[in-house]
DNA sequence: ACCGTAGTGGCACTAAGTGCCATGCAACAA
DNA sequence: TTGTTGCATGGCACTTAGTGCCACTACGGT
């Protein structure tokens, strides 16, 4: 018995235990970075919040950025899954469904998208954060597109400019909502971009998709 | 008088001044990073190399990941530059020309370039950082091209389309020329991906111009 | 010789993130 | 009931990135 075993329930008597210790976290952190802002907020602010101790925040996040999208991964498995299984599908109209399906996962948490957007604006490590699981986003498309395609560097090309122009339509849509302060539905905005694209890279997958050098000439 | 004196020089005899703190920052960086490895080095590793203080390294680069890219700002501002004297060329025009200023930069320290894709191959957070900073190259572009279009929602999801659709091609080829081991000259390719992009953009691009109203019906 | 400025060294401090082990708890077997 | 096994958490020590502050030095101007 070396240490005290002062080890008292983590929440006496609030909060059930319904909510898990990961939505916990999140929901505290969300609350203080709006209350206090995201610098000056620490991980014991977060977890002192939260009832559980510092530890256990890691074990649920790997850094303090990680807890503004908790769930991020969770939306790329699914994109993953429904892209494996759209393997007869049209590649360009595979990935306009996965863009929505991405924009959804936005609008699911509409509450959290906006308060994520705030906190993205004036904390550049958030921002760049953002950025770069917005890249993984597009790195499933393109890999998507690049399964879908002959193995040559035009249609590796191809992919790479569709699923950029996919997510860059997809980000538009969804900032122009955010800076409108979310007010009406921005889903017929998202058709109509996702069929710009659709319609602009059509041609450029159907190029590349085709096989053989005998049509150079 | 109150600490000892004790103040050599920082670097006794090698090292000619010539080179200036920050350049041998970054050379010592690069060579422990490619040694030992980027996470197990410290910035009292890098300083100790540098002959300087630890204090000084925070003066030149704001992070230890930003020691990766050092000249990354200047070849923003020099794409700024450039895009904000070209008011009167064609948008599509200006947009690949500053897409080849930025893949030149990228061509003019082909060692650290390497090096550079080497790292952010292996450590996440340098991927990251890599990724945030190309999206910095995207922002300026599609800022530049949203003000030579109108103001409407159209020409800003264009725009972004094709700042997307330009630095996926940029970064395609250089990803490629990289994967290859850096062998050929890169430029053909990336005319070639330039000119696609350009093609493809630029009908979205002249839609996008047209003014009023008056051709929707 | 005197001053102001800019860059550097040195030190203390905060906070993120990791490793390690003890503890509590639930399921399960005897 | 008791023992065991596995898992999630609590708690602690530790490393390291990054910041604030002040002293010091070098250099240029007067």
């Amino acid at each position: 018995m070396c240490y005290r075993p002062a080890v008292y329930p983590a929440v006496p008597s609030a909060a059930p235990t319904s909510e898990s210790i990961r939505d916990r976290l999140a929901r505290a952190a969300f609350a203080l970075f709006a209350d206090q802002g995201y610098e000056s907020t620490t991980i014991d602010d977060i977890t002192r919040a939260a009832g559980v101790a510092r530890r256990t925040f890691f074990r649920h996040f790997p850094s303090k950025e990680d807890v503004i999208f908790p769930d991020h991964d969770s939306v790329l498995d699914r994109v993953r899954w429904y892209l494996g299984a759209s393997t007869k599908t049209e590649p360009v109209f595979a990935v306009a469904e996965a863009t929505r399906l991405i924009f959804e996962s936005f609008m699911e948490t509409p509450e959290r998208t906006i308060a994520r957007y705030r906190l993205t604006r004036e904390v550049s490590a958030l921002r760049d954060r953002e950025v770069a699981s917005v890249a993984k986003y597009e790195r499933v498309l393109s890999d998507y597109l690049r399964s879908r395609l002959p193995d040559t560097s035009e249609a590796a090309l191809a992919a790479h400019i569709a699923a950029a122009s996919f997510v860059a339509a997809h980000n538009q849509v969804l900032r122009e909502w955010l800076r409108s302060g979310g007010a009406k539905d921005p889903r017929p905005a998202l058709e109509a971009a996702v069929a710009t694209v659709s319609d602009l890279m059509a041609p450029l997958i159907v190029r590349s998709s085709r096989q053989g050098p005998s049509s150079a000439g």
